[in-house]
RNA sequence: GGGCCGUUAACUCAGCGGUAGAGUAUCUGCCUUUUAAGCAGAGAGUCGUUGGUUCGAACCCAACACGGCCCA
């Protein structure tokens, strides 16, 4: 097979040297993917365990370490050369000599690449400049690599091969490989937050043939047997009141909610959410857990509550975020009076000069909402809670009791950008039945993004389900918010891209 | 969907109408404490694709592809 390759004149200069080397490295009979090494230690433990300890007492000690790892640079001299591995725990330097390896293996050893995976086993030693090094007593070829790193002091700039070749951009960026690592810490650590809390992680379909939850264009697909259209879901939460209507009190699910939508620096068509119901509880006990929540997410994986995004400093200390009523948002933050906002003709006739759209049933709700996002949204930097939400843009929740035109619902942005979405949920029966009837006029009006009817959802209300409050948080976005990304790519390991031209 | 920007060696980039360049990486030689190791030498390219303008195009023009940023 080796052969084959190498015979292949399409193969990079580099690339043929490499299955070149390989070949003969065969020929002395040096397997290229042998499996039959076992490792002892990570790289992290010696440089923890010994990052302090003087030379004279390394070099005292008889005991040897087995690492594994891929060589990530390599300065060779004539019959000594340094370099350094690297495993998913960190990188330490190593030492090879003719002199302590024997003639044949130094040899062997001469062969290997930047880019190779090896086995070192040996003791330690500090180097003139005090680097922690280990000195190979022997040294061994795990995999062989046929292609070249990038190069080692400006790395992997290019955006899309990043993205395309996400393992090259893990071996060579340090800050994505610490993103991902910081993503699953924020998960895990969600989780442990909520099962505390006596939350119980549930799975529930992603294959809908009623797509449901929220306000988006499902990808729709197809069962073969069945010969029947299904969906990808756009959310989760009907399927988890339907779990409440069930008697568990307190669900939640993580996991990936599809939408048939523009790619953008905060939007990829497939995304993470967590999803979360809560039986006897209102949307004022969300406010509080939900700033618990990112406070403790925050100190966990940041170190603190307060936060630099993009260069300024995000406060997510429990008890300090602003609370404001869409309304107030959009008189205080967004500086429009009452007089104008609330006059349906004024408002259509000004978002539509904006270039926005309207639609034939659009109500004063939607296009107030409109006046938001350009005018309220993006100054909403620090934390802030907005809520009582017209009833027309909520159709899942639950109406406020004094005032049955707004919704005790409340998003929360942080940076400009909505992060969470949560309300008390209606479980009247018959006004969820009204409220879909409305979404579906609107559905017949042009707009794709309304709600579809769901008939057994409401024959679950029909059995009753408690009072409860439910909240969805965008993972990624808190991803973002926690690494300081400005992208959303930057958090997702691989992201939608067109394939390769 | 619209606007702007990018695509040149495996990687990072320069070149912007007159024979395709540098650094890293690779190969050869020297080199046993280096760490962007060093010294000397060599090889490496469908300049995103397809057309057009021109005596001549990586460079100017057009369309397309992929990507990035901004707007909708």
């Amino acid at each position: 097979m080796l052969q084959a390759l190498a015979g292949k004149d399409e193969l990079n200069e580099v690339i043929k040297n490499r299955v070149e080397k390989g070949v003969q490295l065969l020929d002395e009979g040096v397997p290229l993917f042998p499996n039959d090494r076992k490792k002892d230690a990570d790289v992290a433990d010696i440089a923890a365990a010994f990052e302090t300890t003087p030379a004279e007492e390394l070099e005292a000690q008889d005991r040897t370490f087995a690492v594994a790892g891929r060589i990530v640079s390599l300065r060779s001299f004539g019959k000594a050369a340094f370099f350094h591995i690297q495993d998913s725990t960190g990188r330490i330097q190593a030492y090879a000599a003719r002199d302590e390896l024997g003639e044949a293996a130094y040899n062997v050893f001469k062969k290997f690449d930047v880019g190779d995976i090896v086995w070192v086993r040996g003791g330690l030693f500090r180097t003139k400049t005090d680097e922690l090094t280990l000195k190979s007593a022997e040294v061994a070829l795990l995999t062989k690599s046929m292609r070249p790193l990038p190069e080692k002091y400006h790395g992997l700039k290019d955006v899309e091969i990043r993205y395309r070749q996400r393992y090259v951009d893990l071996i060579v960026t340090p800050r994505a490989a610490e993103i991902f690592r910081k993503r699953t810490r924020i998960i895990s650590e969600m989780r442990r937050f909520l099962d505390e809390r006596g939350f119980m992680e549930v799975e529930t379909p992603i294959l809908q043939s009623i797509p449901g939850g929220a306000t988006a264009r499902p990808f729709t697909t197809h069962h073969n047997t069945l010969d029947m259209q299904l969906y990808m879901r756009i959310a989760p939460e009907l399927y988890l009141k339907r779990l409440l209507v069930g008697g568990f009190e307190k669900v939640y699910e993580i996991g990936r909610q599809f939408r048939n939508e523009g790619i953008s620096t905060q939007h990829n068509p497939e995304f993470t959410m967590c999803e979360f119901y809560w039986a006897y509880a209102t949307f004022h006990d969300l406010m509080d857990l939900t700033e618990e929540m990112y406070g403790r997410l925050a100190q966990s994986v940041c170190g603190s509550a307060r936060v630099t995004y993009q260069g300024q400093e995000i406060d997510l200390t429990p008890g300090t975020w602003r609370r404001l009523t869409f309304h107030e948002s959009l008189e205080k933050i967004g500086g429009l009076t009452p007089d104008f906002y609330n006059d349906f003709e004024q408002v259509k006739k000004y978002v539509k000069e904006k270039g926005e759209k309207v639609f034939e049933g659009d109500r004063l709700g939607k296009v107030q909402a409109k006046l938001f996002d350009m005018h309220v949204e993006n100054k909403l930097v620090q934390p802030t809670f907005i809520y009582g939400y017209p009833t027309d843009i909520s159709p899942l929740s639950r109406r406020n009791e004094a005032a049955p035109e707004i919704t005790d619902r409340f998003e929360l942005f942080i940076c400009g950008r909505e992060m969470s979405n949560a309300f008390s949920e209606l479980n009247d029966p018959v006004d969820q039945r009204c409220r879909f009837m409305e979404q579906v006029a609107e559905k017949e009006a042009g707009d794709d993004e309304a709600h579809y009817m769901d008939e057994d959802y409401v024959r679950a209300l029909e059995y009753g389900m408690p009072p409860a409050a439910g909240q969805g948080i965008g993972i990624d976005r808190l991803v973002m918010l926690l690494t300081d990304s400005a992208s959303i790519r930057e958090v997702i390991l691989f992201p939608l891209l067109r394939p390769e031209a």
